[in-house]
DNA sequence: GATGAATGAGCCTTCATTCAT
DNA sequence: AATGAATGAAGGCTCATTCAT
């Protein structure tokens, strides 16, 4: 008996590691295909051609096509806001800013197609996007712009220009991202290799430099 | 008899006037709605509801869904064309970039969804993309690139991060478009209101303003 | 007055003409293609191309597709019937079938698309085989056995195997029709050519000859 | 383990008969249908009714409603196209034609359908005529001449005329399958009835012995 | 847990038909 | 009489989803 039950756990065991493995093979397979086709233009079987499983495999993990676009939505968005909680919880610093460009582009490095999936979502005006701009994308702006206030801006920049100012940094990171495939066509290399990417984020920094002339410091001018 | 023919002619006439109505029509109900859900994500009869029309009358102007798109595609691209044409053929002055990202925000202000489709795409990797590509974007970043290599680029934007910049002009006028749905949803205004554009091509001028601090004239500071 | 009634008349006449121009374009080229498609096979816009109109032309000379069908088939089936009352009503002679049998193909040659239809419509049960049924093979059935009963048949063709003999003949006229794309496509010439046509009518009657040596005579044997 | 083994293994024999059955349920229902409105005319969710499936499930054995057409063609085809060939690579005996006849007669009495589908497929001058007339009808037209070549065809049926001699065996064979329905409402028989069809199997048979008198021996005249 | 078979709903497209001119 | 524009009703085919194994 306890051999079986043994068995019967070692066996258990190795099944759910199995669906462990499954599962995320699906959800990487989701965002991938999401992220191309949008909600309506994916079909199930591509994600599962994708995923390397049978079509009705992903109905023993998620209920619907539905279902499993909000996991990769949630999977995706989950780590953003809790950086982003976790620097309007810290101590403001001169270049705060900077430090959480720097980490969302290095989320995003990581999940190059979840910024399509934003994208795609507010261009769809979906329903998920209310959740987007609730979780994510207005506490961004209230970091961003608490930032700015606290700071001082350069002249052009007048006060009612800020919104624009923060949905730049928008622009820039998750931009980079979302037209990547545009870029790659017209310039004559991948936007999304680390070169890339690197060439980017030091963009970023760049812009930023420029548009606030008084964050320089001698480290970041050789 | 001349009164026949006048009549007959008179009648030609006020069918060829209603088919270009409804031509019209459907090109901007399918404006509309491919920028929402793509090419595989629409349904002809959406478009056609859109427009007013039975969905059997859009195969009366156009063979396919697909030629639709396109049909949209080209009508979008252009005026984007002739305008970057005619700045690449013009004579270069300081400003250069500010007036043609001015005009170009003026052409998007009109059509305020064809900057989603170009991001839906590119996104999609669509088999559209290349003509974009080679017909817009590439000659406009061959028109920015040979205005800032000319001209003196601050400090901080080296060489290397030319394409970024230049990628930059492109993220502030179709993303701002293409984002609106979600700025909308943060913001408590509407991106795409008047005001709202208004602001975004203001924001635009600053931005370059600031970037390249030589522009700067007395009329610009107050 | 006068003259404008002797105007309006000519040109009433005129018109009238021009009609029956129409219409008989129109049957004509249902013909054609009511043999090669069948009924539900054929599309209206195709008719209306082979004719030369417009597709709601047709419906200012017949209310439906089906009209156009019923019309086709009785123009073709008149004639026949016509000729067969003819024969049933004149006197017996020997070599009646042979007379008849040279008739139906001479009027077929004319019409080598109506074999089709009437095969067509035996094929797929139609509605208007009944009509066929009674108006034309009934009758001609009842000819030939009148002819065979009072003629003598060889041994070989007992009684039972009459009515057999009597489609023999509807398979060797109007099949030679409706075979004829095959038969053109296996041999090399074409069965529709008035040398295949006449080839096939001396075919017949040799087989009758054959068939019923009484009715040999010196004539027939050179 | 074993047991499970199989068990899944009986299962999958299992899953596997099923859909051999659904399968040859589906060719059937094809066939029955194509044979009787063509393939433009016949409407997929028709066959499917027919098989007693979902329209959708044909997609899962043919992928297009032309490839079951091309398979109901083929499996009809094919078991005669092995006959001919068999005759052919056999010895010649006096009554070679008699003997094939027959056997066509029987193989066609199994698929009383199928000689519809050639007489549609060749009035409609389709796409897979070319097909038939090389693998079925010119050999079978081969080795029909050849006989009769060989043998002594008796006066009135000159040389030219032999073409038509050889298309009298498919009018008098396939023709009559394909023009039962009209024979039928004609006579007060049917002549797919086991009865009909062995009448014309005689009849047949009694047509090649009046025609060819030297075939004759005592065995045949009783 | 995984899959092949099956299906109802829906999509793009075509068709016969109508109507204003 | 003739036609271009418009449409309701299918038709072929795909898709997300279910179920038995």
């Amino acid at each position: 008996m306890p051999e079986k039950s043994n068995e019967s756990e070692t066996a258990r065991a190795a099944q759910a590691e199995r669906a462990a493995f499954t599962e995320k093979a699906i959800l990487d397979a989701s965002e991938s295909v999401f992220a191309r086709r949008g909600l309506s233009g994916t079909r199930v079987r591509e994600i599962a051609a994708a995923a390397g499983v049978n079509g009705a495999t992903l109905y023993n993990y998620y209920p619907s096509k539905t279902a499993l676009y909000e996991a990769v939505l949630e999977r995706g968005l989950a780590p953003l806001v809790t950086t982003l909680e976790r620097f309007s919880a810290g101590p403001r610093e001169r270049e705060s800013i900077r430090a959480l460009v720097g980490e969302v582009m290095c989320h995003l490095a990581g999940h190059p197609d979840f910024s399509r999936l934003v994208y795609l979502e507010a261009m769809a005006e979906g329903p998920y996007l209310p959740t987007v701009a609730r979780k994510w994308v207005r506490p961004l702006f209230a970091f961003i712009l608490g930032e700015l206030k606290s700071g001082t801006v350069p002249e052009p920049l007048e006060e009612p220009l800020l919104p624009s100012l923060a949905a730049l940094f928008i622009h820039v990171s998750f931009g980079h991202f979302a037209l990547a495939p545009l870029l790659k066509e017209t310039l004559d290399e991948d936007p999304l290799s680390e070169e890339g990417i690197a060439r980017q984020a030091r963009f970023i920094d760049a812009l930023i430099l420029q548009l606030f002339p008084q964050l320089r410091s001698e480290g970041d001018e050789d």
